[in-house]
DNA sequence: TCTTTAGATATAGAATCTTGTATCTTTGTT
DNA sequence: AACAAAGATACAAGATTCTATATCTAAAGA
Protein backbone atom coordinates (compact mmCIF):
# COMPACT_ATOMS: atom_id res chain seq x y z
CA UNK A 1 0.00 0.00 0.00
CA UNK A 2 1.35 3.61 -0.83
CA UNK A 3 2.66 5.82 1.73
CA UNK A 4 -0.48 8.25 0.96
CA UNK A 5 -2.80 5.41 1.28
CA UNK A 6 -1.71 4.69 4.62
CA UNK A 7 -1.35 8.37 5.51
CA UNK A 8 -5.26 8.74 4.38
CA UNK A 9 -5.99 5.87 6.37
CA UNK A 10 -4.24 6.58 9.67
CA UNK A 11 -5.98 10.25 9.70
CA UNK A 12 -9.37 8.40 9.07
CA UNK A 13 -8.75 5.96 12.15
CA UNK A 14 -7.28 9.23 14.17
CA UNK A 15 -10.52 10.94 13.64
CA UNK A 16 -13.01 8.04 14.58
CA UNK A 17 -10.90 7.74 18.07
CA UNK A 18 -10.80 11.67 18.51
CA UNK A 19 -14.50 11.22 18.34
CA UNK A 20 -14.82 8.75 20.80
CA UNK A 21 -16.53 6.26 18.18
CA UNK A 22 -16.07 2.67 18.02
CA UNK A 23 -15.77 1.17 14.88
CA UNK A 24 -19.30 -0.67 15.49
CA UNK A 25 -20.72 2.86 15.53
CA UNK A 26 -18.77 4.50 12.82
CA UNK A 27 -20.04 1.52 11.06
CA UNK A 28 -23.78 2.24 11.36
CA UNK A 29 -23.72 6.03 10.58
CA UNK A 30 -20.88 5.69 7.48
CA UNK A 31 -22.78 2.28 6.79
CA UNK A 32 -19.79 0.38 6.23
CA UNK A 33 -19.60 -3.18 8.07
CA UNK A 34 -17.24 -3.08 11.46
CA UNK A 35 -15.16 -5.62 9.90
CA UNK A 36 -14.40 -4.12 7.01
CA UNK A 37 -13.20 -1.00 8.51
CA UNK A 38 -11.08 -2.90 10.59
CA UNK A 39 -9.36 -4.53 7.61
CA UNK A 40 -9.41 -0.64 6.18
CA UNK A 41 -7.69 0.57 9.33
CA UNK A 42 -5.06 -2.05 8.83
CA UNK A 43 -4.12 -1.21 5.45
CA UNK A 44 -5.33 -5.01 4.81
CA UNK A 45 -7.33 -3.39 1.94
CA UNK A 46 -6.96 -1.17 -0.66
CA UNK A 47 -10.44 0.58 -0.83
CA UNK A 48 -12.78 2.34 -3.20
CA UNK A 49 -13.44 5.94 -3.40
CA UNK A 50 -16.69 5.49 -2.33
CA UNK A 51 -16.17 3.47 0.99
CA UNK A 52 -13.59 6.36 1.49
CA UNK A 53 -15.79 9.09 0.83
CA UNK A 54 -18.99 7.47 3.49
CA UNK A 55 -16.18 7.01 5.98
CA UNK A 56 -15.00 10.50 5.57
CA UNK A 57 -18.75 11.94 5.41
CA UNK A 58 -19.55 10.22 8.56
CA UNK A 59 -16.62 11.46 10.46
CA UNK A 60 -17.18 15.20 8.93
CA UNK A 61 -13.96 15.31 7.10
CA UNK A 62 -14.12 15.79 3.33
CA UNK A 63 -11.38 13.94 0.64
CA UNK A 64 -9.74 16.59 -1.35
CA UNK A 65 -6.77 16.72 -4.09
CA UNK A 66 -4.75 19.71 -3.61
CA UNK A 67 -1.64 20.69 -5.29
CA UNK A 68 1.77 19.73 -3.86
CA UNK A 69 3.19 22.88 -3.01
CA UNK A 70 0.04 23.60 -0.74
CA UNK A 71 0.36 20.93 1.40
CA UNK A 72 1.90 22.30 4.15
CA UNK A 73 -0.55 25.14 4.79
CA UNK A 74 -3.25 22.73 4.15
CA UNK A 75 -1.77 20.91 6.89
CA UNK A 76 -1.50 23.40 9.22
CA UNK A 77 -4.77 25.05 8.52
CA UNK A 78 -6.68 21.89 9.48
CA UNK A 79 -5.13 21.46 12.32
CA UNK A 80 -6.08 24.53 13.46
CA UNK A 81 -9.57 24.00 11.93
CA UNK A 82 -9.71 20.84 13.85
CA UNK A 83 -10.18 22.73 17.19
CA UNK A 84 -11.54 25.80 16.32
CA UNK A 85 -12.92 26.08 12.96
CA UNK A 86 -15.77 23.41 13.72
CA UNK A 87 -16.93 25.62 16.94
CA UNK A 88 -17.26 28.97 16.29
CA UNK A 89 -17.68 31.24 19.35
CA UNK A 90 -21.03 31.14 19.82
CA UNK A 91 -21.24 27.19 19.08
CA UNK A 92 -18.42 26.83 21.55
CA UNK A 93 -20.53 28.63 24.41
CA UNK A 94 -23.40 27.33 23.53
CA UNK A 95 -21.93 24.14 24.50
CA UNK A 96 -20.33 25.14 27.57
CA UNK A 97 -24.00 26.56 28.70
CA UNK A 98 -25.32 23.03 27.70
CA UNK A 99 -22.32 21.36 30.06
CA UNK A 100 -23.53 23.54 33.09
CA UNK A 101 -27.32 23.21 32.64
CA UNK A 102 -26.05 19.17 32.82
CA UNK A 103 -24.19 19.51 36.01
CA UNK A 104 -26.98 21.68 37.46
CA UNK A 105 -29.57 19.22 36.69
CA UNK A 106 -27.38 16.36 38.50
CA UNK A 107 -27.25 18.77 41.49
CA UNK A 108 -30.56 19.21 42.09
CA UNK A 109 -31.73 15.93 41.22
CA UNK A 110 -35.59 15.41 43.16
CA UNK A 111 -35.55 12.34 45.38
CA UNK A 112 -37.59 10.63 43.04
CA UNK A 113 -34.07 9.57 41.47
CA UNK A 114 -31.94 7.07 43.11
CA UNK A 115 -28.33 8.34 43.09
CA UNK A 116 -27.43 5.87 41.59
CA UNK A 117 -23.72 5.19 40.74
CA UNK A 118 -24.43 6.25 37.27
CA UNK A 119 -25.14 9.58 38.37
CA UNK A 120 -22.21 9.91 40.30
CA UNK A 121 -20.53 9.04 37.41
CA UNK A 122 -21.91 11.30 35.05
CA UNK A 123 -21.21 14.05 37.65
CA UNK A 124 -17.45 13.49 38.15
CA UNK A 125 -17.48 12.94 33.96
CA UNK A 126 -19.63 16.12 33.61
CA UNK A 127 -16.65 17.93 36.49
CA UNK A 128 -13.92 16.86 34.64
CA UNK A 129 -14.74 17.84 31.13
CA UNK A 130 -15.55 21.65 31.82
CA UNK A 131 -11.59 21.59 32.45
CA UNK A 132 -11.28 21.27 28.82
CA UNK A 133 -12.41 23.97 26.06
CA UNK A 134 -15.42 23.61 24.96
CA UNK A 135 -13.64 23.44 20.94
CA UNK A 136 -12.87 20.10 21.95
CA UNK A 137 -16.58 19.31 23.29
CA UNK A 138 -18.64 16.69 21.03
CA UNK A 139 -21.59 18.20 21.26
CA UNK A 140 -24.51 15.83 20.44
CA UNK A 141 -22.54 13.70 23.44
CA UNK A 142 -23.44 16.51 25.52
CA UNK A 143 -26.82 16.73 24.90
CA UNK A 144 -27.46 13.04 24.44
CA UNK A 145 -26.52 13.29 27.62
CA UNK A 146 -28.47 15.95 29.12
CA UNK A 147 -31.04 14.53 27.75
CA UNK A 148 -31.00 10.77 28.88
CA UNK A 149 -30.66 12.77 32.71
CA UNK A 150 -34.06 14.45 31.65
CA UNK A 151 -36.10 11.31 30.44
CA UNK A 152 -35.04 9.97 33.56
CA UNK A 153 -36.28 12.84 35.99
CA UNK A 154 -39.50 12.04 34.41
CA UNK A 155 -38.91 8.12 33.61
CA UNK A 156 -37.40 6.86 36.43
CA UNK A 157 -36.70 3.04 34.90
CA UNK A 158 -34.67 4.74 31.82
CA UNK A 159 -31.55 4.35 33.70
CA UNK A 160 -30.13 2.81 30.45
CA UNK A 161 -29.85 5.62 27.92
CA UNK A 162 -27.77 6.92 30.99
CA UNK A 163 -25.52 4.68 31.25
CA UNK A 164 -24.72 4.92 27.49
CA UNK A 165 -24.02 8.44 27.86
CA UNK A 166 -21.53 7.38 30.88
CA UNK A 167 -19.53 5.44 28.85
CA UNK A 168 -19.80 8.21 25.71
CA UNK A 169 -18.15 10.80 28.41
CA UNK A 170 -15.64 8.34 29.93
CA UNK A 171 -14.86 7.75 26.17
CA UNK A 172 -14.89 11.63 25.51
CA UNK A 173 -12.82 12.60 28.22
CA UNK A 174 -9.95 9.78 27.67
CA UNK A 175 -9.36 11.00 24.43
CA UNK A 176 -8.64 14.40 25.60
CA UNK A 177 -7.12 13.73 29.23
CA UNK A 178 -4.94 11.31 26.85
CA UNK A 179 -2.85 14.51 25.09
CA UNK A 180 -4.85 13.04 22.23
CA UNK A 181 -6.22 16.35 21.04
CA UNK A 182 -8.47 15.05 18.28
CA UNK A 183 -7.06 15.27 14.80
CA UNK A 184 -10.56 16.94 13.65
CA UNK A 185 -12.80 17.35 16.80
CA UNK A 186 -16.03 18.96 15.79
CA UNK A 187 -19.51 17.05 16.26
CA UNK A 188 -20.66 14.10 16.08
CA UNK A 189 -23.32 13.25 13.45
CA UNK A 190 -24.36 9.82 13.14
CA UNK A 191 -27.06 9.42 10.18
CA UNK A 192 -29.27 7.40 12.81
CA UNK A 193 -29.98 8.25 16.03
CA UNK A 194 -28.96 5.81 18.24
CA UNK A 195 -32.28 5.38 20.55
CA UNK A 196 -32.30 6.72 23.69
CA UNK A 197 -34.72 9.69 22.13
CA UNK A 198 -34.85 11.88 19.05
CA UNK A 199 -34.90 15.39 17.77
CA UNK B 1 -21.58 7.64 -7.47
CA UNK B 2 -21.39 10.30 -4.47
CA UNK B 3 -20.90 13.85 -5.47
CA UNK B 4 -17.90 13.85 -3.47
CA UNK B 5 -16.36 11.47 -5.36
CA UNK B 6 -17.19 13.69 -8.93
CA UNK B 7 -15.97 16.28 -7.28
CA UNK B 8 -12.73 14.71 -7.07
CA UNK B 9 -12.97 13.12 -10.36
CA UNK B 10 -13.50 16.38 -12.19
CA UNK B 11 -11.00 18.24 -10.40
CA UNK B 12 -8.58 14.80 -11.06
CA UNK B 13 -9.57 15.89 -14.37
CA UNK B 14 -9.24 19.75 -14.77
CA UNK B 15 -5.72 19.06 -13.78
CA UNK B 16 -4.98 16.66 -16.41
CA UNK B 17 -6.45 19.34 -18.80
CA UNK B 18 -4.54 22.01 -17.07
CA UNK B 19 -1.23 20.94 -17.71
CA UNK B 20 -1.61 19.76 -21.41
CA UNK B 21 -1.76 15.90 -20.81
CA UNK B 22 -3.65 13.55 -22.51
CA UNK B 23 -4.93 10.63 -21.13
CA UNK B 24 -2.61 8.44 -23.05
CA UNK B 25 0.27 10.68 -21.45
CA UNK B 26 -0.94 10.67 -18.16
CA UNK B 27 -1.36 7.11 -18.62
CA UNK B 28 2.18 6.18 -18.52
CA UNK B 29 3.70 8.31 -16.14
CA UNK B 30 0.42 7.53 -13.77
CA UNK B 31 0.65 3.61 -15.04
CA UNK B 32 -2.81 3.72 -15.57
CA UNK B 33 -4.20 2.52 -19.10
CA UNK B 34 -5.42 4.98 -20.71
CA UNK B 35 -9.43 3.40 -21.41
CA UNK B 36 -9.09 3.46 -17.63
CA UNK B 37 -8.70 7.00 -17.08
CA UNK B 38 -11.62 7.61 -19.49
CA UNK B 39 -13.92 5.83 -17.50
CA UNK B 40 -12.63 7.16 -14.15
CA UNK B 41 -12.76 10.38 -15.59
CA UNK B 42 -16.68 9.53 -16.62
CA UNK B 43 -17.32 9.03 -13.48
CA UNK B 44 -18.00 5.42 -14.64
CA UNK B 45 -16.05 3.47 -12.03
CA UNK B 46 -15.52 3.56 -8.41
CA UNK B 47 -12.10 3.52 -8.24
CA UNK B 48 -10.00 2.33 -5.51
CA UNK B 49 -7.85 4.70 -3.17
CA UNK B 50 -4.48 3.54 -4.75
CA UNK B 51 -5.46 4.29 -8.33
CA UNK B 52 -6.73 7.45 -7.26
CA UNK B 53 -3.27 8.18 -5.44
CA UNK B 54 -1.40 7.31 -8.65
CA UNK B 55 -3.33 9.64 -10.82
CA UNK B 56 -2.85 12.43 -8.02
CA UNK B 57 0.86 11.65 -8.04
CA UNK B 58 1.14 11.74 -11.82
CA UNK B 59 -0.36 14.88 -11.57
CA UNK B 60 1.25 16.97 -8.30
CA UNK B 61 -1.62 16.49 -6.42
CA UNK B 62 -1.74 15.08 -2.61
CA UNK B 63 -4.99 13.69 -1.51
CA UNK B 64 -5.91 14.62 1.77
CA UNK B 65 -8.84 14.40 4.53
CA UNK B 66 -9.53 17.77 5.70
CA UNK B 67 -12.62 18.51 8.15
CA UNK B 68 -15.52 20.35 7.06
CA UNK B 69 -15.04 23.42 8.90
CA UNK B 70 -11.50 24.06 6.95
CA UNK B 71 -12.89 23.26 3.23
CA UNK B 72 -13.91 26.86 1.85
CA UNK B 73 -10.09 27.75 3.66
CA UNK B 74 -8.15 25.02 2.06
CA UNK B 75 -9.79 25.37 -1.35
CA UNK B 76 -9.15 29.18 -1.20
CA UNK B 77 -5.34 28.51 -0.51
CA UNK B 78 -5.37 25.66 -3.12
CA UNK B 79 -6.93 28.02 -5.84
CA UNK B 80 -3.82 30.46 -4.86
CA UNK B 81 -1.40 27.81 -4.78
CA UNK B 82 -2.65 26.59 -7.76
CA UNK B 83 -1.33 29.76 -9.97
CA UNK B 84 1.32 31.18 -7.75
CA UNK B 85 3.18 28.44 -4.98
CA UNK B 86 4.30 26.42 -7.36
CA UNK B 87 5.50 29.15 -9.34
CA UNK B 88 7.53 31.31 -6.97
CA UNK B 89 8.68 34.82 -7.93
CA UNK B 90 12.31 33.25 -9.20
CA UNK B 91 10.96 30.47 -11.20
CA UNK B 92 8.25 33.36 -12.95
CA UNK B 93 11.01 34.99 -14.04
CA UNK B 94 13.38 32.46 -14.65
CA UNK B 95 10.26 30.89 -17.13
CA UNK B 96 8.97 35.06 -18.76
CA UNK B 97 13.40 34.76 -19.72
CA UNK B 98 12.64 31.04 -21.26
CA UNK B 99 9.91 32.21 -22.99
CA UNK B 100 11.91 35.18 -24.55
CA UNK B 101 14.91 33.47 -25.18
CA UNK B 102 12.82 31.04 -27.38
CA UNK B 103 11.06 33.95 -29.04
CA UNK B 104 14.92 35.44 -30.01
CA UNK B 105 15.84 32.10 -31.06
CA UNK B 106 12.94 32.26 -33.43
CA UNK B 107 13.55 35.44 -34.75
CA UNK B 108 16.95 34.79 -35.55
CA UNK B 109 16.86 31.50 -37.19
CA UNK B 110 19.87 30.37 -39.82
CA UNK B 111 19.11 30.68 -43.13
CA UNK B 112 20.07 26.57 -43.32
CA UNK B 113 16.33 25.81 -41.55
CA UNK B 114 13.15 26.23 -43.93
CA UNK B 115 10.86 28.14 -41.96
CA UNK B 116 8.02 25.80 -42.49
CA UNK B 117 4.60 26.56 -41.04
CA UNK B 118 5.09 25.28 -37.89
CA UNK B 119 7.58 27.69 -37.33
CA UNK B 120 4.91 30.50 -38.18
CA UNK B 121 2.91 28.74 -35.78
CA UNK B 122 5.44 28.42 -33.17
CA UNK B 123 5.98 32.23 -33.34
CA UNK B 124 2.45 33.24 -33.38
CA UNK B 125 2.36 31.32 -29.95
CA UNK B 126 5.00 32.53 -28.79
CA UNK B 127 3.76 35.58 -29.21
CA UNK B 128 0.23 34.91 -27.54
CA UNK B 129 1.68 33.46 -24.42
CA UNK B 130 3.49 36.10 -23.47
CA UNK B 131 0.74 38.01 -22.70
CA UNK B 132 -0.56 35.67 -19.70
CA UNK B 133 1.21 35.92 -16.36
CA UNK B 134 4.27 33.53 -16.30
CA UNK B 135 2.78 32.03 -13.35
CA UNK B 136 0.15 30.21 -15.50
CA UNK B 137 2.96 28.99 -17.79
CA UNK B 138 3.76 25.37 -17.62
CA UNK B 139 7.37 25.79 -17.70
CA UNK B 140 8.43 22.21 -19.03
CA UNK B 141 6.27 22.51 -22.24
CA UNK B 142 8.26 25.68 -22.83
CA UNK B 143 11.44 24.13 -22.45
CA UNK B 144 10.56 21.14 -24.57
CA UNK B 145 9.36 24.08 -27.45
CA UNK B 146 12.79 25.78 -26.86
CA UNK B 147 14.50 22.55 -26.98
CA UNK B 148 13.02 21.26 -29.70
CA UNK B 149 13.80 24.24 -31.88
CA UNK B 150 17.44 23.91 -30.80
CA UNK B 151 17.04 20.46 -31.89
CA UNK B 152 15.97 21.96 -35.30
CA UNK B 153 18.48 24.29 -35.87
CA UNK B 154 21.31 21.83 -35.83
CA UNK B 155 19.62 19.23 -37.22
CA UNK B 156 17.09 20.14 -40.12
CA UNK B 157 15.06 17.57 -40.15
CA UNK B 158 13.25 16.75 -36.87
CA UNK B 159 10.77 18.87 -37.07
CA UNK B 160 8.82 16.07 -35.27
CA UNK B 161 9.49 17.57 -31.96
CA UNK B 162 8.96 20.62 -33.12
CA UNK B 163 5.26 20.08 -34.49
CA UNK B 164 4.46 18.39 -31.29
CA UNK B 165 5.31 21.40 -29.33
CA UNK B 166 3.36 23.52 -31.65
CA UNK B 167 0.34 21.49 -30.45
CA UNK B 168 1.20 21.34 -27.00
CA UNK B 169 1.80 24.82 -26.88
CA UNK B 170 -1.74 25.51 -28.63
CA UNK B 171 -3.56 23.64 -26.05
CA UNK B 172 -1.86 25.71 -23.51
CA UNK B 173 -2.78 28.97 -24.94
CA UNK B 174 -6.24 27.70 -25.50
CA UNK B 175 -6.77 26.55 -21.96
CA UNK B 176 -5.57 30.04 -20.54
CA UNK B 177 -7.18 32.13 -23.54
CA UNK B 178 -10.49 29.98 -22.89
CA UNK B 179 -10.53 31.71 -19.58
CA UNK B 180 -10.08 28.20 -18.06
CA UNK B 181 -7.22 29.14 -15.57
CA UNK B 182 -5.79 25.80 -14.32
CA UNK B 183 -7.30 24.59 -11.16
CA UNK B 184 -4.01 23.64 -10.72
CA UNK B 185 -1.43 25.05 -13.00
CA UNK B 186 1.99 23.91 -11.63
CA UNK B 187 4.79 21.79 -13.63
CA UNK B 188 4.46 19.16 -15.04
CA UNK B 189 7.22 15.94 -14.52
CA UNK B 190 6.20 12.72 -16.44
CA UNK B 191 8.15 9.78 -15.46
CA UNK B 192 9.36 9.22 -18.50
CA UNK B 193 10.96 11.72 -20.95
CA UNK B 194 8.55 11.73 -23.80
CA UNK B 195 10.64 11.82 -26.91
CA UNK B 196 12.17 15.00 -28.45
CA UNK B 197 15.53 14.66 -25.99
CA UNK B 198 16.62 14.49 -22.55
CA UNK B 199 17.77 16.45 -19.41
C1' DT C 1 -15.29 -14.03 38.25
C1' DC C 2 -18.87 -12.97 35.05
C1' DT C 3 -20.17 -9.79 31.49
C1' DT C 4 -19.74 -6.45 28.10
C1' DT C 5 -17.37 -3.99 24.53
C1' DA C 6 -13.95 -3.10 21.10
C1' DG C 7 -11.51 -4.83 17.56
C1' DA C 8 -9.30 -8.59 14.77
C1' DT C 9 -10.37 -12.63 11.78
C1' DA C 10 -12.71 -16.08 8.89
C1' DT C 11 -15.61 -17.73 5.08
C1' DA C 12 -18.43 -17.77 1.08
C1' DG C 13 -20.37 -15.38 -2.54
C1' DA C 14 -21.76 -11.55 -5.21
C1' DA C 15 -20.27 -7.39 -7.29
C1' DT C 16 -16.79 -4.61 -9.46
C1' DC C 17 -12.61 -3.03 -10.52
C1' DT C 18 -8.38 -3.33 -13.39
C1' DT C 19 -5.81 -4.70 -17.17
C1' DG C 20 -4.69 -5.80 -22.01
C1' DT C 21 -5.95 -5.30 -26.49
C1' DA C 22 -8.64 -3.20 -30.00
C1' DT C 23 -11.95 -0.55 -32.18
C1' DC C 24 -14.76 3.48 -33.02
C1' DT C 25 -16.03 8.32 -33.01
C1' DT C 26 -14.76 13.06 -32.84
C1' DT C 27 -12.19 16.68 -33.66
C1' DG C 28 -8.68 19.28 -35.64
C1' DT C 29 -5.05 19.79 -39.09
C1' DT C 30 -3.09 19.72 -43.71
C1' DA D 1 -10.88 14.51 -48.33
C1' DA D 2 -7.29 12.22 -45.99
C1' DC D 3 -4.88 11.85 -41.68
C1' DA D 4 -3.57 12.03 -36.98
C1' DA D 5 -4.52 12.49 -32.11
C1' DA D 6 -7.70 12.30 -28.21
C1' DG D 7 -11.08 10.17 -25.88
C1' DA D 8 -15.03 6.85 -25.44
C1' DT D 9 -16.28 1.82 -25.61
C1' DA D 10 -16.03 -3.18 -25.80
C1' DC D 11 -14.84 -7.69 -24.02
C1' DA D 12 -12.75 -11.39 -21.59
C1' DA D 13 -10.02 -12.78 -17.70
C1' DG D 14 -8.15 -12.32 -13.36
C1' DA D 15 -7.86 -10.07 -8.93
C1' DT D 16 -9.97 -7.89 -5.01
C1' DT D 17 -13.36 -5.47 -2.71
C1' DC D 18 -17.45 -5.56 -0.02
C1' DT D 19 -21.14 -7.67 2.46
C1' DA D 20 -23.30 -10.79 5.68
C1' DT D 21 -22.63 -13.56 9.40
C1' DA D 22 -20.03 -15.33 13.08
C1' DT D 23 -16.40 -16.28 16.12
C1' DC D 24 -12.51 -15.11 18.99
C1' DT D 25 -9.33 -12.49 21.99
C1' DA D 26 -8.29 -8.96 24.98
C1' DA D 27 -9.53 -5.44 27.93
C1' DA D 28 -12.60 -2.94 30.99
C1' DG D 29 -16.31 -2.90 34.22
C1' DA D 30 -19.59 -4.78 37.66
Amino acid sequence: MSVQVEHIVRSLRDARRAKGLSQRELSVSAVVPQGHISKIENAAVDLRVSSLVALARALDLELMLVPRGAVSAVRSISAGAGTAATHDGTSARRVRRELVQLQNALDHLPASVSSGTELVELSRLVRDLRRFRPAFLDRPTIRRAARAVDTLVRKPVAVDAVRRSVSELRRLRDALAHGRVPDEPASVRPAYSLDDDDG
